[in-house]
DNA sequence: TTAAACTTTCAGTACTTATTGAAAGTTTTG
DNA sequence: CAAAACTTTCAATAAGTACTGAAAGTTTAA
């Protein structure tokens, strides 16, 4: 395989395991472009490379930079804006749990949470809920709090846990 | 909170996270609504309580039994299909990290592999991009053996893993 | 073997989410 | 200050995904 092509896989099957994780297919595919680029760019360079508008790229750009895994960058003497991706995977990694610990995990313990504490009814169906729905926060916030413990240590987390797990 | 509302808000909490992870809402809601059921339903009271159609609930309960955290089960005497959910947590993590894993890591892993094999060019921007994906394909590696070990264990996994990594 | 009781399939449609592009906004420079 | 060079916003629309419902398929019982 020749470099063009490969990179163009690449941008699409990143772009493609964004949907598989609700995150939106350009937003994954600019932030593959960005990690395989050697050198930093702009969203004029991302708009032709990728194919995309103006204003889809600007959105998605800020998207990335509210998750902490995408920089502005300035290069001296010019107006332009360039975009890099957060180089270090321990960190993209860590970053990303973060945030989907606190978007997605967290709203959904307080429910469990606040649904699991209805009055102990007579009636067995509501007794049956009242057990399920607790045990599955307890299930859910140790979980959450295992990724913490994951991702708590900022170097080579996974190996370190792998090793850990092998002990 | 009243039982029958704090049923209902579990459903809709539980099939908007299954959105956001990429499961469709009514997949997700059957399966909320099958685990916090005391007994196991019909089909019909399924469409019933979802206000889905006959032809959604069948799809999504056949999706649901492919991904192995939902049973037919059988009444003696009786024609008709009854489903119930994986009662298990442990069980059901490990299933879905499992499947997870199967359709959709593994596959990154094999494009990661193939695309990072290009060979080397004089170029920078060439060059950048092999290491770039080497790079990628070892961390997600990684990271899949690692959640292949973590879940390997059949009980408790989360507690004797939070344990390992206090250690 | 036929009818009844049930489940599955799938083309059409509804719903949801992403994208465009032009207008509005912002910053810089002369 | 005005114009140039850029970015952001958002209403309209396109694209993608899920859902319906009726027809076809399957199994069981008589």
């Amino acid at each position: 395989m020749e470099y063009v092509e490969a990179k163009n896989k690449f941008i699409q099957t990143w772009g493609s395991l964004g949907s598989q994780w609700g995150i939106n297919k350009t937003m994954a595919q600019i932030h593959a472009l960005l990690m395989v680029s050697a050198e930093v760019l702009s969203m004029e360079d991302i708009m032709e490379e990728l194919h995309i508008s103006r204003g889809n790229a600007s959105m998605n750009l800020r998207a990335l930079i509210d998750w902490g895994i995408v920089y502005k960058e300035y290069k001296p003497g010019e107006r332009r804006e360039y975009f890099a991706a957060e180089g270090n995977l321990d960190e993209l990694a860590r970053k990303i749990a973060k945030e989907r610990s606190k978007r997605e995990i967290k709203p959904t313990i307080r429910v469990l949470k606040e649904v699991s504490d209805i009055a102990t009814e007579d009636h067995q169906q509501a007794a049956h809920f009242k057990a399920k729905t607790a045990e599955l926060y307890d299930f859910v916030s140790r979980a959450d709090n295992m990724l913490e413990k994951i991702t708590a240590q900022k170097e080579n987390w996974i190996t370190k846990t792998i090793f850990k797990l092998m002990s």
